[in-house]
DNA sequence: CCTCATTCCTGCGGGC
DNA sequence: TGCCCGCAGGAATGAG
């Protein structure tokens, strides 16, 4: 599931193999890939035709390509999305939602999404942060993000711990599984109420989110193919360096006790009975 | 404004 | 074998 890491891992594959490029003909294959573009499919690939694309930027979990136009591609990768360039004529992808040609006849960008969770739209609301983006928080490796405003607003919410973690606009780019690594790392229980932590206890959550975000996006970047802009979650990091997510029964790697799932939000938390402990405070439930 | 439940979607795997 | 159902989950939406 592509979080931060994961997008910015796609970022960095658009900046190298997009940014200063012609679009040419757009294909739409699926209507529900540009739901958010409300003028429809022809429209969508009539503002795009003809433009240049001038840069891949990030915010949180979505994707945006500002072009010459002053407009921007803007995307969400959802639960399954996958942006790849791949040569033209190379096999169509099962899901292939989206494919958008460039005038130099170069490789593809082809928008893939099993889910359709994702999606694009062309912004009108300008390309240095388009409007559809706007309502989304900072996220934690920007360097405007203000790690003091993010303590005190997560102090003055009631609500719980990792309720707040996912939510966008508080702080982006964050998602369920390295909520859990953050929550794991802090000695946290994602039920605790948020405004019961101590500034310092919020600041040292903070700084264990950047932490994991920061070290995944490096293990995302050493899987990075030169041809495919990967979303390739589930290799390398996934793999070696997750240490709740989806470990349920299995050892906690700082003191051996079984890790635990519990139901949470129509999904699950994992997190260690341990080093985690439910507040006692907790309110009752049920 | 704030909080929270619901809904969208499809492949996969477990159970029977 | 094959069907059914639960699960995975980000974010928009509307209710309260």
């Amino acid at each position: 599931m592509p979080e931060l890491p994961e997008v910015e891992t796609v970022r960095q594959g658009l900046a190298r193999w997009v940014t200063g490029r012609q679009i040419g003909a757009v294909e739409v294959r699926h209507p529900r890939a540009i739901r958010r573009h409300l003028p429809g499919a022809a429209h969508f690939a009539d503002v795009l035709a003809g433009r240049t694309v001038r840069d891949a930027r990030r915010r949180g979990k979505y994707l945006w390509l500002p072009l010459d136009s002053g407009d921007a591609l803007v995307g969400h990768l959802g639960m399954s999305g996958q942006l790849l360039v791949q040569p033209v004529g190379a096999p169509d992808e099962l899901h292939l939602r989206i494919r958008f040609r460039f005038t130099d006849d170069g490789p593809e960008l082809r928008f893939v999404d099993q889910r359709t969770f994702g999606g694009v739209a062309v912004s009108t609301g300008g390309a240095e942060l388009p409007r559809e983006i706007a309502h989304i928080a900072r996220d934690p490796m920007d360097p405007e993000f203000s790690d003091a405003g993010f303590v005190a607003a997560l102090r003055r919410r009631r609500t719980e711990v990792k309720r707040a973690l996912l939510d966008q606009t508080l702080i982006s780019g964050v998602g369920n599984i390295y909520a859990d690594e953050a929550l794991w790392r802090a000695g946290l229980h994602g039920v605790r109420p948020t405004d019961a932590l101590t500034a310092p206890a919020a600041q040292r959550l903070l700084g264990h989110v950047r932490d994991v975000l920061g070290e995944a996006i490096t293990a995302g970047g050493t899987s990075f193919d030169a041809l495919y802009v990967n979303v390739n979650g589930e290799s390398g990091y996934f793999e070696r360096a997750l240490n709740v997510y989806g470990r349920e029964g299995e050892p906690c790697r700082r003191c051996g006790t079984p890790i635990r799932r519990e139901a949470f939000m129509n999904r699950s938390s994992y997190s260690c009975p341990r080093c985690q402990p439910r507040p006692r405070t907790a309110a009752p439930r049920g």
